[in-house]
RNA sequence: GUGGAUGUAGCUCAGCUGGUUAGAGUACCAGAUUGUGGCUCUGGGGGUCGUGGGUUCAAGUCCCAUCAUCCACCCCA
């Protein structure tokens, strides 16, 4: 073999991609009853964007970005997540003209340079959506809803949504502050990783998964302590909101995300069963983004979900749809005649709408109902000299074993008819 | 980016302290059944032992490097 693909990429082959397919379908029919509509922006932009759009602090920008310069110098980035390319995209096309709020989707390949895992590849698959214009605690609620909504149709019932308020630019220097103030005590204590953070950014130390700092930080002032007043209310009616749909939720005021965008809300839905990686979805507020974007001052929510990890989750449940994706009928013909004649009336299956296929490596008659066997077909048509000479054909249910001669004439009509009839 | 484990047929694996032509199960193909799948039996094809170096009379087995996979850290979807 020349070469393998690339590290952290995978081929979803048949028998997976039907998995893909289910989800992808469940998808489109849940955006549509939730009145979000699909973009399609390009799966690489300038690599300004996400750098302004993500944040310069992120390990996103600072280590997992697929950069290159392409044939014009351009700084070209393949796409790390969906948001930033949202955003352009619905300022580039005057979107904030219309109608407000503007309620997006998308679905496709992002690319992040990590250290593969399990639940974890350089390309992956995100679903995510994007709500431009509404600053209303409600449309909080409804994403977090939605999501919750879809995992729930999938059969995944029992995963945890994780809720939070970090606030606003407002907060933010509260926060801090608050937070430096309580750890400046303990700063030696910390792990070096938190160390530096108490400078960078002290909000990170509460998420931090070492023993040590999490003891340290049980009793640290959260995001949610220092919250402005129309944060606070604002955290306050999203979680009524919850409650009246009846959205169970968990408050965790360490949940802290690594997007420097966030504002207010921030949430992340987990399974517990899918390895290290847990999160099989999260997403959040953003007001400042569309602004620092070069837009008009406009607020945003959304969130994305990992398709990969949605599908660890449903493998581990037993949940995968069954795979039935293969032929029907099955012709099978003996000797050249009878061959012209199976490919004929194979055609016509085809055009009846019933999946069909033949053989074409030239095997025995055995070994074409043993080939059709494999493919798991419900009956095979056998055609041969005999049948060419009497003007019939053999129908054969691959289940019970029964078979039956039936006119030539009759075959089409026959397969096309409910099943109590045959 | 850091640490650990693992790479032998398409797949799951065996191969003892280095020692003749590297095995099994399964899958694939064929025959038993000259026109009938699933069960059974028989036979067959298929392996640069991840790759590249090294040690040795001799390397699948030991050493080094490299690549890949898995796990953990980091981070996230």
């Amino acid at each position: 073999m020349l070469t393998t693909r690339p590290r952290g990429t995978a081929d979803i082959l048949p028998g997976q991609v039907e998995k893909w397919q289910y989800i992808e379908e469940k998808i489109v029919r849940i955006c549509r009853e939730y009145g979000y509509r699909e973009i399609r922006t390009p799966v690489f932009e300038h690599t300004e964007l996400f750098v302004r759009g993500v944040g310069e602090d992120t390990d996103i920008v600072e280590k997992e970005m697929y950069t290159f310069r392409d044939r014009g110098d351009r700084s070209i980035t393949l796409r790390p997540e969906g948001t930033a390319s949202a955003v352009r995209a619905y300022l580039e096309n005057k979107l904030y003209a219309g109608p407000q709020p503007v309620k997006l989707y998308y679905i496709g390949p992002m690319f992040r340079y990590d250290r593969p895992q399990a639940g974890r590849l350089r390309q992956f698959h995100q679903f995510g959506v994007e709500v431009f214009g509404s600053y209303h605690p409600a449309i909080d609620a409804e994403v977090m809803a939605m999501a919750m909504d879809f995992y729930g149709r999938l059969g995944l019932n029992d995963l945890e949504l994780h809720i939070n308020s970090v606030g606003c630019p407002n907060c933010r220097p509260v926060v801090r502050k608050r937070l430096q103030e309580f750890f400046q005590p303990v700063l030696a204590d910390l792990c070096p990783n938190c160390r530096g953070r108490f400078e960078r950014n002290p909000l990170r130390i509460l998420d931090c998964k070492s023993d040590r700092c999490a003891e340290l930080s049980r009793e640290a002032p959260t995001t949610v302590d220092c919250l402005c007043p129309d944060c606070g209310e604002h955290f306050a009616q999203v979680q009524q909101f919850l409650q009246d749909l009846g959205i169970p939720y968990v408050l965790n005021n360490r949940l802290v995300r690594g997007l420097d965008y966030y504002t207010r809300t921030a949430f992340e839905i987990m399974a517990p069963d899918i390895g290290a990686q847990s999160s099989v979805g999260g997403g959040g507020r953003y007001d400042g983004l569309i602004e620092a974007c070069g837009g008009p001052p406009t607020p945003g929510i959304g969130y994305a979900l990992g398709l990969e990890r949605i599908i660890l989750a449903l493998e581990n449940r037993g949940l995968a749809p069954d795979v039935t994706s293969g032929p029907e009928v099955f012709v099978v013909v003996l000797g050249e005649r009878a061959a012209r004649e199976g490919f004929a009336l194979l055609a016509k299956l085809r055009r009846a709408g019933i999946a069909a296929d033949m053989d074409y490596q030239g095997r025995s008659l055995k070994a074409q109902m043993k080939y059709a066997g494999k493919l798991g077909v419900r009956y095979t048509v056998i055609i041969g000299e005999e049948e060419l000479q009497r003007n019939i054909v053999v129908l054969r249910d691959m289940e019970s074993g029964n078979q039956r001669e039936i006119p030539g004439a009759r075959i089409l009509q026959n397969l096309a008819e409910p099943a109590a009839d045959r």
